[in-house]
DNA sequence: ACCTGAACACCGTTCAAGT
DNA sequence: ACCTGAACACCGTTCAAGT
């Protein structure tokens, strides 16, 4: 961190005495993206709800991506941490599965994951329980890294297809876009998708997450010659 | 499709003669996006591309929404289908493998995936060979969506996260971030990410893309009882 | 039928100045 | 030290008018 800006909440020692103060900045922050959705977290919008000036902002934070990524380790540290079984099969799943979930439940944390650093410093125990369970389950640590990459795309896919499939269906035009494509279907080039139209939207708004990470968990286990802990677990559900 | 816009590119008869298609703009747009970045697809700047105003562009297409729409279905069609082989575990990965590269190799293509639904009309083929795979591997229709959904979101994610960090890299701050994260770790509740802090770059930025959906496809195949169709295919790597 | 011009309601950010 | 005001360089989109 360079400028004035303070990297912690330093007290000011002599001078003006502030006005806002980061938590501030970045409770009024949470709270519009909450209320309003992401898209209106704006620095214009957030000041008028603080209360004062875009630029007072800019006196606390650098810039707009800095706010995004603050926010990101502001919510991750108050996530608290589960109890986690012992058996690394099962351990590596449910942290695997905790991870996904604390993402899910804030849907806005996907504009930030694009754009910023996957890993907040306070969402670091996450990425060592993965590494840790993997390297027990009998991987070595390159591959306990590239499992724990696997996972992540996996579970960094799930939430922003969701994500998108959420705010379309926000929208009012583009079930029709979709539903005009599966009418059209051509049957003799695609019979299976053809064959499963009606089902399709029922299909494909189930939440298969748990069981597709099972299956791509087993899938590493086996694959790196982990077969003995990688019997399926109990979670199986098609 | 409603207003005046054609849906198709009908012919115009009578009126004023046009000056600007409908794919003259899809050319002018996928142009754009290839030499300056999809951060420079603006209405107004595509339309001082192509030498007219922002709204003549509104005359031939919707509006911004409906034109990322309709270059992503552009690109799909332009795309031509790989020889697949008869083996339907073998089909299974090597389409999959091609969706994924298709999507990655335009990287813009990301913009209009989380804005957008997943499939163009002409990219359809893609879903019916992955279905048509699973299904011949043993597994059911139903089981064959889940399947193709979870093969989905680690495509989608793998293409996400490394997006985010190419994009990082061309910055130049986010480096001192992530280094700092790494020399502030602690040892003791953090044991192997300290033991890997050396090695992270570099695990990380390795392509491991074929070697996780492999073993995503053999967990989707032994998990649904397909066990006889998992065995390892030769793309194994660590 | 096809396009233009002006305008509306926004953005993030910089810079010089105030207290 | 902390904040303000005005300005810059942008957005997507609407609407009434021109040819």
């Amino acid at each position: 961190m360079t400028s004035p800006h303070r990297s912690t909440d330093g007290r000011s020692r002599g001078g003006r005495p502030a006005r806002i103060s980061r938590q501030e900045i970045l409770a009024a922050a949470r709270h519009l993206i909450e209320s309003q959705g992401v898209a209106h977290l704006t620095m214009r919008q957030l000041a008028a709800a603080i209360g004062t000036t875009p630029m007072a902002i800019y006196y606390h934070v650098k810039n707009k991506d800095e706010l995004l990524l603050l926010l990101l380790d502001d919510y991750a540290s108050s996530v608290q941490a589960p109890v986690l079984p012992d058996d690394p099969r099962e351990r590596l799943f449910i942290t695997a599965c905790f991870m996904h979930d604390v993402l899910a439940e804030c849907p806005w944390i996907v504009e930030i994951l694009t754009a910023e650093d996957l890993l907040a410093a306070s969402a670091l125990w996450i990425v060592e329980n993965i590494l840790d369970s993997a390297i027990r389950c009998g991987l070595t640590p390159e591959q306990a890294v590239h499992a724990y990459r696997s996972i992540w795309y996996y579970a960094a896919g799930e939430i922003l297809v969701r994500a998108a499939s959420v705010s379309r269906r926000a929208e009012m035009d583009k079930p029709v876009y979709r539903d005009e494509l599966f009418t059209q279907l051509d049957a003799e080039r695609l019979p299976r998708l053809a064959a499963l139209t009606d089902r399709w939207t029922d299909l494909t708004s189930r939440d298969t997450f748990r069981s597709g990470l099972d299956a791509l968990v087993t899938g590493l286990l086996v694959m790196h010659g982990a077969g003995a802990a990688a019997q399926l677990s109990a979670e199986t559900s098609p």
